[in-house]
DNA sequence: AACGCGGCTGAACGATCGTTTAGCATTCTG
DNA sequence: CAGAATGCTAAACGATCGTTCAGCCGCGTT
């Protein structure tokens, strides 16, 4: 009786709140402006979902929802969130950035699970050898997830240099693959950049 | 008359703004608690900057203004904009990312320029070989600002995961050396994944 | 001493905010 | 067919918002 009809005008309100808090943030959209574009009077968002922090909450999850079902089940979420995310609705791209920002509850979560399996993938990938061994292995992986919503996060600034107007498929996959030629073959040709910060980071830590 | 005496209560308001826009987002901060933060009234907010616009307009050209400066001037923005930025007072940091999300008009500026910059610097290092030949200079270019200030941006994440209560800079090293390895060394033996998001892409277009 | 002027404030304005309440239709239940 | 329940709305509440306005205080000038 919940999932079944998820045509009706609560998810429609939600519809229309993911894409307002995306493009104004939380708190710059009002309750009035989803209901008017979910097509409802103000009374029902508050109706449905109790308050303007329930309509949040319930955003949360959905998009949550939404990118978990990506993964199979329990394990690597990893491989399938990247396609996932990359596929994913530009107005869930953006609510998701703005949440990983404001560091809502659920967004953090988030990112500790992605990190968490992320960490647990590279982990593998180091004892079958496509991996290379690092010395900071918690480092990596935050860093890598960092790398990986990157794109996502700053989808306006990249989309708006790399494809013009399109916000399309196709920009995000010329971005990935960028990414995954770095990664494969790696950037600079030698630990001249490395050595360098070493260096840099031996002096402020004596400082 | 206007940089000399930058202790007064105009430099408090901005700096109080600039860390309260950052936090809560513009539109989640009222003039009233920008004021009580600076600690005058709120009438005087306006009365030096016109607006809460206005506000906004000076706090992204007092940000901008700080991370040029970090630059000799012209040209590489790239090396000094690195070491600045990881050393940047928590409050612009946050101030910053806010305002690529939202895609201001300054913050766009601001990424364009650090792109066009890291597009030459990345240009130069591939004609003098320290750094690997691509098809997509203008991709890579722009991933890999986005990399650059992804943990900028997800600074509260990151910080939790890596660096426990810390938002320091030593924090901020461990990702940004556990970056550097995998832009030097690459982070992937094989081209497995490379060869497989080809495979994906080439599906995609088909379709 | 009188004056002008910029930094600064208290009080108030209209607008808009989130939320509540009362009540209208429609449908399901007995 | 009476009646409870559901989906939904119009109208209004108090609070808070950005902004304006009249005027106070301290200081340099004439």
């Amino acid at each position: 009786m919940r999932s079944v009809e998820d045509l009706t005008a609560r998810a429609r309100i939600r519809d229309a709140a993911l894409e307002r808090f995306g493009a104004d943030g939380v708190a710059g959209t009002s309750v009035r402006a989803i209901a008017a574009a979910a097509g409802v009077s103000p009374a029902l968002v508050l109706h449905h979902f109790g308050s303007k922090a329930g309509l949040r909450q319930a955003c949360d999850e959905h998009v949550l929802a939404a990118i978990r079902s990506g993964s199979g089940g329990d394990g690597v979420i990893e491989q399938g969130a990247l396609a996932e995310m990359l596929r994913a609705a530009t107005p869930a791209r953006r609510y998701l950035g703005r949440a990983l920002l404001d560091g809502s509850e659920a967004a953090s979560a988030l990112f500790t699970e992605i990190v968490d399996s992320t960490q647990r993938w590279l982990a593998d990938g180091e004892e079958q050898g496509w991996v290379t061994s690092t010395a900071d292995a918690r480092a990596r992986a935050v860093t890598y997830v960092s790398w990986l919503l990157a794109p996502l996060v700053l989808s306006d600034q990249v989309s708006r240099l790399l494809g013009g107007d399109v916000v399309e498929t196709e920009t995000s996959l010329r971005a990935a693959r960028a990414g995954l030629e770095m990664l494969t073959g790696g950037l600079f040709t030698d630990d001249r950049w490395l050595s360098a910060f070493t260096t840099i980071a031996k002096e402020g830590q004596t400082r």
